[in-house]
DNA sequence: TTAAATTTTTAGATTAGTCTAAAAAAATTA
DNA sequence: TAATTTTTTTAGACTAATCTAAAAATTTAA
């Protein structure tokens, strides 16, 4: 009834999409049951998937090796990443949605399939260079500028910086960074590292002090 | 890998939307074949799906008889029509799309499930009454309020009024209009009417006189 | 009011994406 | 390096949505 043609179907796409995430947070060779994980779906699955990606050319697949994206996937999940992140900064900031409250709805967004779309979307938004995560935004060319950032778990007493960007999208995650004053471009200098637990002293926006733990120190990315 | 959960499939959705045009527009009870030919598969596969319907209680259905849609499936299809029109109007007034462009998109667009989504993008676009063509928006109870329109075709001689809508969303039918100036707002004034051909001479805009064919003119809707 | 034509349904098959269970390969450990 | 564990693949099956071919019901026409 509705054929996409030439396109990847959306679970294709998805499966891109992973191996990408996976390949540049892991390592470059990523494998089946890394990907069954975050797919949830079992290793048995991937494995076909894997085989079905293979024969389109969109990834390099040797079998109980890994995959790596070809040229062709890396643009396909770049494009499905471009789609994504302009669909959140579209939500945040013409309507109005949280920071916490975007992900699921990008999730489906980012597969409607017109290039003409995105392109226009891009331009009414002006073009934005980073989602409302501060995750960089490719460009109509698949380009994606990566900013080095430190987490404030790397950071040394005395250090500040800008928070640029979280490496955790969870909904509960990001709220609670909203209720402790630690959102994008909030101002952040480190007083003190406590050896014991991990946890971090943190001056905000040069005013109060504030006590965060390791797992969120871990997880809040600064621009120095 | 992704699931809808307890909402109808992509599919199910189409089928619903076309059922309800097809009793809106031809006869309240709706065939298997006239299903079979709008969304271009075979008789036999719309027998499988109207069970299908008919057992999530959507459409009541009696063989060989014919579907018409319960409460809850005439529910769903006003959603969809909703979302459609919304994105439409979306894609035309924020994005710059032409009206003959938006119909391919928005019937991707239409299928996003977030309710949170819809209600605000028709608060973003200051709650519209109509889509680029002129076609009511059903508001988020699924109330629709009708326009009394007639066809060009069914206007008699001096008679005037505004074009509010079309019959006919093609693309190439939606340039042609562009084209004579037959954009929806437009004044038109019916001059004569051929009896050989069933073609109208029309005053545009209280200006310029022009002869529309009698397949033209049966699909410009007009508001007295 | 039967015969013919049309419409609709059933039967059986296909494809994409998934699954479980078991086999095979690779990695780990003793 | 042989034995064990882990990872990955294969084999076989399931579901949703579709198809073709043939059977059944309904409508039309003679």
């Amino acid at each position: 009834m509705f054929k996409s043609n030439n396109m990847h179907s959306f679970t294709e796409e998805n499966y891109l999409k992973t191996i990408y995430h996976l390949s540049t947070t892991n390592s470059l060779v990523v494998s089946t049951n890394q990907i069954a994980e975050i797919t949830n779906t079992k290793a048995a699955s991937v494995t076909d998937m894997l085989k079905k990606l293979s024969d389109k050319k969109l990834i390099n697949y040797i079998r109980y090796q890994g995959v790596t994206l070809t040229e062709n996937g890396k643009n396909a999940a770049l494009n499905i990443i471009r789609k994504h992140r302009l669909w959140e900064v579209f939500l945040v900031e013409k309507l109005g949605f949280k920071w916490d409250e975007v992900h699921d709805i990008a999730e489906e967004l980012e597969h409607i399939n017109s290039e003409m779309l995105i392109n226009r979307l891009d331009d009414f938004l002006g073009n934005p260079s980073a989602d409302p995560h501060g995750d960089p935004i490719p460009d109509r060319k698949g380009a994606i500028q990566q900013k080095k950032m430190i987490r404030i778990s790397e950071m040394n007493q005395t250090e500040c910086g800008i928070i640029s960007g979280v490496s955790e999208h969870s909904s509960i995650f990001l709220k609670l960074l909203e209720k402790l004053g630690l959102t994008l471009g909030t101002h952040v200098l480190v007083r003190e590292k406590i050896e014991f637990d991990g946890s971090v002293v943190i001056q905000i926006n040069e005013q109060n002090d504030q006590t965060i733990s390791r797992e969120l120190a871990k997880n809040i990315l600064i621009m120095l």
